[in-house]
DNA sequence: AGTTTGACTGGAG
DNA sequence: CCTCCAGCCAAAC
């Protein structure tokens, strides 16, 4: 479970995994979510370093659609050219900037918050 | 064992 | 709006 005093097993590791790629693999088309959030919902909380980390180097994440989720700021990956595309092609909405109209888009699972 | 590195975040300038 | 920065934390050096 959490336990934010030591370091994550492997275990936990393993399953925080888990949880990112179920909570990804939710995540409705044209919509979006964050790091931070998916971090949050797999019970770790200031983890969407590792989220990010999970969704680039993890083997099967790209079946997943990872290109649904952007960081806090609507911004989309850097070095990566398909992301904004791949969005857009969903219907996702940029503003001027570059970055994804939140306020729209964000998606987030109805049983949040109780 | 100490340092650097990010698909991050929120705030300051 | 942009860049810079401290805080963040597991992984890779």
């Amino acid at each position: 479970m959490k336990d934010y005093l030591s370091k994550m097993t492997a275990e936990q590791a393993c399953a925080f995994q888990a949880d990112v790629m179920n909570i990804v693999s939710q995540i409705p088309r044209g919509r979006v979510t964050t790091y931070g959030l998916v971090a949050t919902l797999a019970g770790w909380p200031s983890h969407a370093r590792m989220v990010g980390r999970t969704l680039r180097y993890t083997p099967g994440a790209e079946k997943l659609p990872c290109h649904r989720v952007v960081n806090s700021e609507g911004r989309t990956a850097p070095g990566w050219s398909q992301h904004r595309p791949l969005l857009e092609q969903e219907g996702v909405a940029f503003k001027p900037n570059g970055h994804v109209d939140m306020k729209r888009h964000l998606w987030m699972p109805e049983n949040l918050f109780p």
